[in-house]
DNA sequence: ACACCAACGTTGGTGTCGCCAACGTAGCAC
DNA sequence: GTGCTACGTTGGCGACACCAACGTTGGTGT
C-alpha cells in the first residue's frame, strides 16, 4: 500500500501543462546542477550568455531580450560586475541608460556555461532519438512563440 | 533601437531547456489565472484532484503521488480543510498517519477546477493539431518517465 | 519655453514552487 | 527493549516571475 513509487498522479499525468512543468522541472534541475560548479545561476546565464553573443546592451533591453524583469536585472547585473565578468558605464548618448558590455573573462565565462548547457541538453534529451528531439523543438517553439506573441 | 519585441534571446531560443521552461511558464500563467478564480492554487488542484480521483490518503502518500514536499502538504490540506473541501482525520489503523479524505464539496470542486484545467490545456494547445498534441504529449511522457525514473 | 508623457535604473516588496533540517510521536524488526 | 524507519509539523531557504513606486532623463506637443 505503500510502495516507493513517487510518480503518477492518476489523471493529471496526462495533461500537457503537468507534463510540460515536470519536464521543465527536470530540465531545470540539470542546468542548476551544471550552473552551481560556476557558482552562477540561470538568470546569470540568460543575461551573460546575451552578452557575449550580441554585444553591449542596455540592462532594459537586455531584460526585454532575457525575459527577465528589469528589477531583477539590476541585482544580477551587480554581481556579474561584481566577478568583474561585466562592465557597467553610463551610456553618453542617453544618460537614462546604463550600458552593459562583457569583459575578456565574461565572454569566457559564458562560453564555459554555453558547454555545460550543451551538456544538460544531452542529458536531458538522452531518452529521444536526433528526430524525435527536432519534433520536440519544433512543437515547443510553435507554443512558446504562440503565446509570447501577446 | 528599441522596438516593441520582448523575445529571442539569441542562441537560447533554440535550447530545449529554455523552450521547456518558456513553454512551462506560459502554460502555468494559464492555470494559475484560471485557478485565480477559485481562489486555490496548483498544490490545492494537485491534492483535490488526486482525492477525488483515487480517495482517501495519508499525506505523506498524497505528497509522493503529487511531487509535493510532507512539509507543504501540511499548509495546504490545512487551507483546503479550513474551506471545507477536505477533512483530516487520524487513521486509526496507523496513529502515525492522518486519512485526508474530500468532502461533497471538495469533489465538486475538484471538478469545477478540472473544468478551468481543461480549458488551460485547449488555450495552451491552440496552435497544436490534434496530431501534433499527441506528438507532443508522448515525446513529454518519455522525457519525464526517463527523468523521473531517477 | 513649458508641460506632459514615456523610458530608464533602482529599491523594496509579493507570491508560487521546490526543497531541506529538525523535532516529537508512533510503528516495526531484531 | 533497542534501534530504524515513517509520519506530521514547524520553520526556514533559494530561484524565478512579477509589481508598485520613486527620481532622473529624453522626447513631444503646443
Amino acid at each position: 500500500m505503500d510502495s516507493t513509487a513517487p510518480q503518477s498522479p492518476a489523471g493529471l499525468s496526462t495533461t500537457p501543462s503537468w507534463l510540460l512543468n515536470q519536464a521543465a522541472t527536470h530540465a531545470a534541475r540539470l542546468l542548476s546542477e551544471g550552473f552551481a560548479a560556476h557558482d552562477l545561476r540561470g538568470y546569470h546565464y540568460r543575461l551573460l550568455a546575451t552578452l557575449a553573443e550580441e554585444g553591449p546592451a542596455s540592462q532594459a533591453d537586455l531584460g526585454r531580450r532575457c525575459g527577465i524583469d528589469r528589477s531583477d536585472v539590476v541585482a544580477v547585473i551587480n554581481d556579474l560586475a561584481g566577478r568583474g565578468l561585466v562592465v557597467r558605464a553610463p551610456d553618453p548618448a542617453d544618460r537614462r541608460r546604463n550600458v552593459i558590455s562583457a569583459t575578456v573573462a565574461g565572454v569566457d565565462e559564458a562560453r564555459r556555461m554555453g558547454d555545460t548547457v550543451e551538456r544538460a541538453q544531452r542529458d536531458l534529451l538522452a531518452p529521444l532519438s536526433t528526430t524525435e528531439r527536432e519534433q520536440l523543438t519544433r512543437l515547443l517553439t510553435r507554443l512558446v512563440r504562440h503565446h509570447s506573441g501577446h
